[in-house]
RNA sequence: GGCUCCAUAGUUCAAGGGAUAGAACGGAAGUUUCCUAAACUUUAAAUCCAGGUUCGAGUCCUGGUGGGGCUACCA
């Protein structure tokens, strides 16, 4: 990498100056800024404080020495305290014609022979996805995507919240209120089973509000309230097996995994694994009686079973019901155990929203406190909610946007866009539905994935999803162009692929070029940090310095042959860039739109 | 109340302790006999407040103000 060669060359002329290495934490190159002359840059402050000397002397005696003992570095210059060095002009054509033969630009090798689980999505099954499931969906499958262009084997998986109270609700109301199938209801499976959990509460609303019309405190009301009482029962029965409710329970859940299967491939994620939460809630329980033995947990006199965080800045936290019945921590503290048993991976990431930052920093501790030494390789990727310009979606106000109307939403703006522009006509209709499916989820996509995981973001829906500036159809739109120039260059038979003749660059094409320089090592960085964002800010970047470039200068129009020639190539590279990291964020990009 | 995260143009987002804080949308003004105008060019417009650390702070520290989340024998 020419990174490392820099570096090298940086700490060597350093040596040769002042006959001391210096302090490698400082050394890191970066591009120069487009402001000034030169290739990269390294910053000289931090070794002039070290050695109490001029700044600007220090970089001109490191940059002769640099110069001299590196063919690499053709020149330098000085700016206050930042070196700037030019490099070789044959370093940048011997790279062009590396990346033009490398099939996977981008991709690297780094983590072969690593193993990662990621967990995401993970929905319950009593109603549909909606806005936030599309955000926590679209990361997982992207950071899994970028961790496999970082070498690492990925297992992709879904623990699938299918049992519990929230889902005896739905049952009880299908039972009472519907009794048809989707198909009868005409309605998709998830869908269904949404209603009746809506309908469900309404319901129970109702009846908690005529009891505290009788008397009765709002708590009591809600325990007391007949179909709450009803709901628990159902919920004995089923883990009591009652055949005829689970027979329900699976028809049911059955429903909604149709609806989200649907949804799942019309956002284009997929699972390597699925599990149940119906298999593994009973797990975990074996640990809590370790703990138990080993004094880490203890006994309140009700017999339930707590652990005492209180030493390490926390609470108390329950693990084991007074009845013997397992919480939400009992099981993560069981199914993190079958992870690591069935895979022992690497790194096991958990994608969560950062509403449940608590629970992850307890169940880490937890699992230390009972030596698990794995328990470190839990990684919680804590990504913000999507808030509305009210605030949090609420069901109650029917504030939700749903998964499938949203979807359906990009997908006909997209075709309106189209057609408005007079770009649909030459296309038979199969194409065109792929096109605008691919556009109208292009444009979600990098919505949604354009901002920094970790950030709260706003989703405006009265303004929806642009199609114009930094969006995804903007960058789909410079690959297509791209492309279109490429189909003619094949088309006029000419010899772009043969090798170019070196030459001095002008600042269009150079700019472009170290852009993708820069690509492999934005994969690396979005893979260590887990953010596909940064796909999505470098993407937009390329796209928008080859518009620049595209419209400034002359590509099959030119005519001396070597710069035509290197402009194709060029064209082809950016081509393939897009292509790729576009891969890494699931937004594809088309040959004509 | 306790713990925690966040605060950047009118709006939505960028900025690995480094050069003059970048974009996009929206506003204003332009570009098409020319490789796809879903594009391009020009322009106005911002670091919540007060201290501190540093050669250098949007970024680190302290305090304040404003907002989100968590604080269940729910998941």
């Amino acid at each position: 990498m020419l990174q490392t060669i820099l570096v090298e060359a940086f700490t060597d002329a350093f040596q040769k100056s002042y006959n001391r290495n210096p302090d490698l934490q400082y050394v890191n190159f970066q591009k120069t800024r487009p402001e000034f002359e030169g290739d990269f840059t390294i910053v000289i402050f931090p070794f002039s404080k070290d050695l109490k000397m001029n700044p600007e002397v220090m970089g001109q005696v490191i940059g002769e020495k640099m110069v001299l003992n590196h063919p690499l570095i053709v020149g330098f210059n000085v700016v206050k305290g930042f070196l700037n060095l030019h490099i070789n002009q044959t370093y940048w054509f011997q790279f062009i014609e590396q990346v033009i033969e490398k099939e996977d630009f981008g991709s690297n090798q780094l983590n072969i022979g690593k193993h990662i689980v990621v967990e995401y999505s993970s929905p319950n099954t009593n109603k549909p996805l909606h806005l936030g499931h599309i955000r926590n969906n679209l990361l997982g499958w992207s950071v899994a995507e970028i961790l496999k262009a970082n070498g690492y084997q990925v297992t992709k998986v879904n623990l699938v919240n299918d049992r519990g109270i929230h889902i005896c609700k739905s049952m009880l109301a299908w039972q009472k209120w519907s009794n048809q199938s989707p198909q009868e209801a005409g309605l998709k499976g998830d869908k269904l089973v949404g209603e009746m959990y809506v309908r469900f509460d309404k319901a129970l609303k109702e009846q908690t509000a005529a009891l505290v019309a009788e008397g009765e405190s709002p708590e009591q009301a809600a325990k007391n309230a007949p179909l709450m009482l009803e709901a628990q029962q159902m919920l004995r029965l089923w883990e009591g097996g009652d055949e005829e409710t689970i027979a329900l329970w699976k028809k049911m859940n059955d429903w909604v995994y149709d609806g989200f299967d649907i949804t799942y491939r019309r956002l284009g994620v997929d699972f390597d694994q699925f599990f149940y939460e119906s298999d593994t809630y009973l797990l975990g329980k074996s640990i809590v009686m370790e703990g138990l033995s080993k004094g880490v947990l203890f006994h309140k006199e009700d017999k339930s079973i707590w652990c005492d965080l209180t030493a390490d800045g926390l609470d108390e936290k329950l693990l084991l019901r007074s009845d013997g019945t397992s919480v939400y921590m009992t099981q993560d503290l069981g199914t993190a155990e079958q992870r690591h048993n069935i895979y022992n991976p690497e790194k096991m990431i958990y994608v969560v929203g950062n509403e449940q930052n608590y629970h992850f920093d307890v169940l880490k501790l937890i699992l230390k406190k009972l030596g698990r030494d794995w328990a470190n390789d839990i990684e919680h990727l804590s990504y913000g909610m999507v808030e509305l310009p009210q605030g949090k979606m609420k069901s109650r106000e029917g504030t939700v946007v749903d998964a499938d109307d949203l979807m359906d939403e990009m997908i006909q703006t997209a075709r309106q866009k189209t057609e408005e522009l007079g770009k649909a006509s030459q296309l038979s209709e199969q194409a065109a539905d792929e096109l605008y499916h691919q556009i109208g989820l292009g444009a979600l996509k990098y919505f949604m994935l354009k901002v920094d995981p970790k950030k709260t973001m706003l989703f405006n829906p009265a303004e929806s999803i642009d199609f114009n500036g930094n969006t995804g159809p903007f960058i789909q739109y410079t690959h297509a162009r791209i492309r279109s120039i490429i189909r003619k260059a094949e088309e006029s038979d000419i010899d772009f692929l043969s090798k170019t003749q070196v030459f001095e660059l002008n600042q269009h094409e150079k700019h472009l070029l170290k852009l993708i320089h820069h690509y492999p090592s934005v994969v690396v960085q979005a893979g260590e940090q887990l953010s596909p964002a940064l796909i999505a800010n470098f993407i937009f970047e390329l796209a928008k310095e080859f518009n620049h470039f595209y419209q400034t200068i002359n590509i099959l129009k030119e005519n001396n042959l070597h710069n035509r020639s290197l402009r194709i190539k060029l064209c082809l590279l950016v081509a393939k860039t897009l292509k790729h990291a576009g891969g890494l964020i699931g937004v594809g990009m088309p040959e004509k739109m």
